[in-house]
DNA sequence: CGACCGATCGTCT
DNA sequence: GACGATCGGTCGA
């Protein structure tokens, strides 16, 4: 298991990053518990001029300001009061892109996870769906900011190769404010997985 | 299967 | 004072 590092993380290209993280290791491992869940889903917001994204038009406020950061560190932000969306900042300092991390298969750490989430063995939505994912990992808006390249969460490859042919692309989830931006195919998935979260399915049987 | 609804609170106007 | 990068449940067809 080979953790990635700043290169990774700072490359410019955002949908690049999304798609490659497909298949790698989440790992969180703080309270003396570790958590490790393949990533199956994810969703590239692209800097200043995607409307979908927190800092479209260079909007910079408190919140936002950590997808300013150089890439590698995390911006964890509280969705309808209750909530914890965990992305990935990416690309240069002042360059805000980030990639939500939406959907994991997981891996190790199971009893620690449907503790934290009060799902049953075998609930197949334990990591499905950003909110999901960030509660059976761990994840709460105080780690915002947190890097991830130190030992405490951070993203790994362990010799997982993704088939291109089941590689797939498609608009992002719950972002109709975005006007035409909403269309843009910046959610990537890996095709019939079953942890991809299981709304809007609709979307794959059209294509 | 699809439409809709309530929960719940930090953030920004 | 309004509004979410959501989720889980209900209701009707």
């Amino acid at each position: 298991m080979k953790k990635l590092e700043t290169a990774f993380y700072q490359q410019s290209d955002v949908l690049r990053i999304a798609r490659d993280l497909l298949g790698k290791l989440l790992v969180t491992q703080w309270e003396g518990q570790c958590t490790i869940g393949r990533i199956v889903e994810t969703e590239a917001y692209r800097g200043v001029t995607d409307k979908a994204s927190h800092a479209y038009g260079g909007r910079r406020t408190a919140r936002t300001e950590i997808m300013y950061a150089a890439g590698g560190v995390a911006y964890v932000y509280l969705c309808y009061g209750m909530h914890h969306l965990f992305n990935v900042v990416t690309g240069k300092k002042d360059e805000p892109h980030a990639v939500l991390l939406r959907g994991i298969e997981p891996v190790k750490g199971l009893p620690i996870m449907h503790s934290r989430t009060g799902k049953r063995p075998g609930d197949i939505s334990l990591g499905a769906g950003p909110g999901n994912l960030a509660r059976a990992m761990g994840i709460q808006t105080m780690h915002t900011g947190q890097s991830l390249l130190g030992d405490s969460m951070y993203i790994a490859e362990d010799g997982f190769i993704l088939r291109k042919s089941l590689l797939q692309a498609t608009p992002r989830i719950g972002v109709d404010y975005a006007g035409e931006d909403a269309a843009l195919p910046y959610r990537f998935i890996i095709r019939d997985n079953l942890w991809v979260s299981k709304r809007n399915t609709f979307l794959l049987s059209k294509k």
